[in-house]
DNA sequence: TTGTAAGCGTTATCAT
DNA sequence: ATGATAACGCTTACAA
């Protein structure tokens, strides 16, 4: 046995089926099977394999059993960045589940291209990934790229950019009744005159998120007046330009309710730049939970998504239906909660 | 043609070098050989099958070819945290060239932990990763797992969390002269009452800022004093500690030099919460640009490093090494540079 | 219970 | 210049 190890050690490469079969006298089909807990092996011959394979560290080479049973064990990401904190933790999300399962996780970044995420598509799908995780870039506003995805009949999940437009499985977090709420709130804190930092036009958050928004004033019967309510993508140049329009007004708002933390902060830098005091004469809301809410003074009040369960549930739910002969598209919404900091009090 | 396409399109699935063979009435290794551009194929049939190929959008499977020629195309990456500012960037620049060479990265997280470290490097050598990029985990103390590796002949590039106790290139910045040039730009700034939060113990980055602090104050002949030294992990928490340690001396500093902004944020808000002013009573110098730097009042000088390009770098690196049939280790040390705001002003 | 052999989709070697 | 064939390392009928 051991005069058998050290010949397998010269190779000082891996071994393989036939190395463990040789050295053990075994056909490689039994070897292959025992390493399976196959059955139909003997209990005996089982112990013998297994023990041998742990002994020489072996592991099998999932290169050749992929192209054996078509499968490579590895899911496909696109996000349109990674140096993000809402999507590196739900590539985090992602990462722990695929990992768990064995499954390798290929990242891959749009860049918010459209262009790119087209690309990368095929890539991926040419690269034979098991299923695709995808948060749509910003320009994706034709999906023709995913069609291709579902002729190959590889599992596809839209996460948080979701559209309806392509026959997908969703993950989301419940943007509009969390936009409600915080508008609602920031009702009662007794303003009236409440602004809106919409997202990118075209995009299902930025709509959910309006209409949350306009249902939360319509309740309270606050009219909707369209200067306040401006467009300014998802980030911080985009908040701060926002708010610069706003304070132009000759009735200026009281109170800012962000699509998201980065357009939140640019609004609050615009504001303190001018001298506005927050939240004295300006309230603000975000979305995201973005940590640097916390460090922004006063303090960032905002909505907390379940980032990485997001990405967690997105990984669960690929991975349900890669090993599924059949299923069907679900469409998860995960809650989200307020968090009320000082930039509203 | 067109029939033949047709057949193709009814398998419903990606084509194969056979598909295509059967349907120009060629030979599959001259389809491959055309496909491959090798030189002794004919001109004319090498359009025939390339345009054909581009027509029903072929694409080999990479998996087969993988097998066959021992290689995945794909490297692996190991890094501490995902959502994190500095790993992500580096991720990004990572990404962008790998994916550029038509090379997979695949992505994994230690969670800081080493035991965690251990079983992603085992895992990505046994998924047959061509190459292996790692920032270590601040656990990592002994490194038998790149044993492994090497044992394995998977290159393997360090970056930034780097040792020397192990066979390997690296990419790191200049450390040791930025944290210099720092503490000695504070010192020009009329402060010799210094103190430096480092970082964890036993790391090589610890090891050369605390060095920089060191020399700069020694240079000035500026007395070292132990208690102005303090570790305080890479944390905001640490920082926070560290702060209000230092605080509680009969000799408070006037000026810190953190060994990262996390840290230094920690510190800064202590000093808030105390009622200390900034850059008044305490000047504060973080390290690796975070973006919360320019969030956070006062702004917060700090060390721009290139992150991105050492991403880039290690999988220019990488790709390198992986092609080469002999190769040596190679160090290289980006610059980063001094970044000069509010905090030491 | 075990072994033989074919095959996954490529590439490389050897003929032709 | 092209084709037949074996091989990469594994899984899976089918035989024994």
């Amino acid at each position: 046995m051991y005069l058998l190890i050290f010949i397998l050690e010269m190779k000082g490469e891996q071994y393989t089926l036939k190395d463990l079969a040789k050295a053990l006298n075994l056909s490689v089909s039994t070897v292959s099977r025992a390493l399976r807990n196959h059955p139909d092996v003997n209990e005996a011959t089982k112990k013998k394999v297994q023990q041998f394979a742990e002994e020489v560290e072996f592991q099998k080479n999932p290169i050749a059993s992929g192209l054996r049973k078509h499968k490579t064990n590895a899911i496909g990401v696109i996000v349109p960045e990674i140096a993000n904190y809402f999507f590196s933790q739900v590539i985090d999300g992602i990462q722990t589940i695929a990992y768990q399962a064995g499954y390798n996780v290929l990242i891959c970044v749009s860049d918010e291209s459209l262009e790119k995420e087209q690309a990368i598509t095929k890539h991926l799908v040419n690269s034979r990934v098991d299923g695709l995780l995808v948060a749509l870039s910003v320009e994706t506003n034709h999906y023709e790229h995913f069609d291709f995805v579902n002729r190959k009949n590889v599992p596809l999940i839209l996460i948080d950019r979701v559209t309806d437009q392509v026959p997908a499985s969703t993950i989301t977090t419940n943007n509009y009744e969390a936009s409600f709420e915080a508008v609602e709130y920031l009702i009662h804190q007794g303003h009236r005159q409440i602004a809106h930092i919409a997202g990118p036009k075209g995009q299902t958050i930025t709509r959910q998120r309006l209409q949350g928004y306009l249902d939360a004033l319509k309740k309270h019967a606050i009219d909707i007046q369209e200067q306040l309510i401006e467009s300014g993508g998802y980030t911080q140049e985009g908040g701060e330009a926002c708010a610069k329009s706003f304070w132009t007004l000759g009735e200026k708002p009281e109170a800012i309710f962000a699509v998201n933390d980065r357009a939140a902060i640019g609004a609050m830098r615009f504001f303190k730049s001018v001298g506005v005091a927050i939240p004295d004469q300006m309230s603000i809301i975000g979305f995201n939970n973005n940590p640097m809410g916390e460090i922004i003074e006063p303090n960032l009040s905002t909505i907390v998504q379940p980032q990485f369960e997001m990405g967690a549930s997105a990984a669960q739910l690929v991975l349900e239906q890669i090993n599924q002969e059949e299923y069907t598209h679900q469409h998860l919404t995960l809650p989200s909660k307020l968090a009320i900091r000082k930039s509203t009090l």
